[in-house]
DNA sequence: AACCAGGACGTGA
DNA sequence: TCACGTCATGGT
């Protein structure tokens, strides 16, 4: 009934073509994707992550990008791979002062670096299974928006992803009111949409990218300038 | 020089 | 439930 939902993606991925989520700065050699790139975006590559380091390492970046620029948080994910290797165990053991240098661009770092150890423990405990959505939600710093983006980018799980572009976006539209619930809008676009992890994952993706920009809440000069 | 960024938590009504 | 203040650094 909502095919609006849907065309909108088509147009989205029409405008911006495949985007490549979740970005990858752990790219090796032997995960050299379709698209030949070697690190960040890996477009029509929905093979990966493919081995523990790369899910822990957006399990990591789910947490530092909270209200949180990406090229900021991904300072603090080089800062954290440089002195561990996005090893669990070598997060565990860093004295907290040098955790919080690492996070510090990343902003808020002293909450970001008690939830990086909490998911850590988390992550470790796990032993490469998939975690529950109630799971993932008991661990403390994961709402609703880094507990689907762990599920849906990490382990390629079915759950659309919302965040404050998407309510901006669609609520801008007219098309739900602004202060929709974060479970209802994230089952509006999923109970019109094919359960596909491809399709929820580019849909998130282009919707930031849409966002960033024609929905900024106030627009960049050289944007206004086209 | 304010304003905002790929949110979550604690508190009080 | 729900609105509101708080957390913090870096880009514009």
């Amino acid at each position: 009934m909502n095919e609006s939902i849907l065309k909108i993606y088509e147009k989205l991925y029409n405008l911006y073509g495949p985007q490549g989520w979740w970005p990858l700065i752990d790219l090796e050699s032997e995960n050299l994707n379709k698209s030949g790139a070697t690190h960040g975006y890996h477009p029509l590559n929905y093979e990966l992550p493919e081995t523990e380091k790369q899910k822990y390492e957006i399990i990591l970046g789910s947490i530092l990008t909270q209200n949180t620029a990406w090229t900021s948080a991904e300072k603090a994910l080089l800062n954290l791979k440089k002195i561990t290797n996005f090893n669990p165990e070598k997060i565990l053991s860093l004295d907290d002062e040098v955790l919080k240098k690492a996070v510090r661009p990343a902003g808020f770092l002293n909450q970001k670096s008690t939830y990086i150890r909490g998911i850590t423990k988390f992550f470790s405990s796990l032993e490469g299974t998939t975690p529950s959505r109630n799971e993932i939600l008991k661990v403390k710093g994961v709402g609703n928006e880094t507990a689907d983006s762990i599920l849906l980018y990490a382990y390629k799980k079915p759950e659309f992803v919302v965040d404050t572009y998407t309510r901006r976006i669609f609520s801008n539209l007219s098309l739900v009111d602004e202060k929709i619930s974060y479970m209802e809008l994230k089952k509006l676009f999923e109970n019109n949409l094919p359960l596909s992890v491809p399709i929820y994952q580019e849909y998130h993706a282009l919707l930031v990218e849409h966002a960033k920009r024609y929905y900024r809440k106030k627009p960049y000069d050289d944007i206004l300038k086209i």
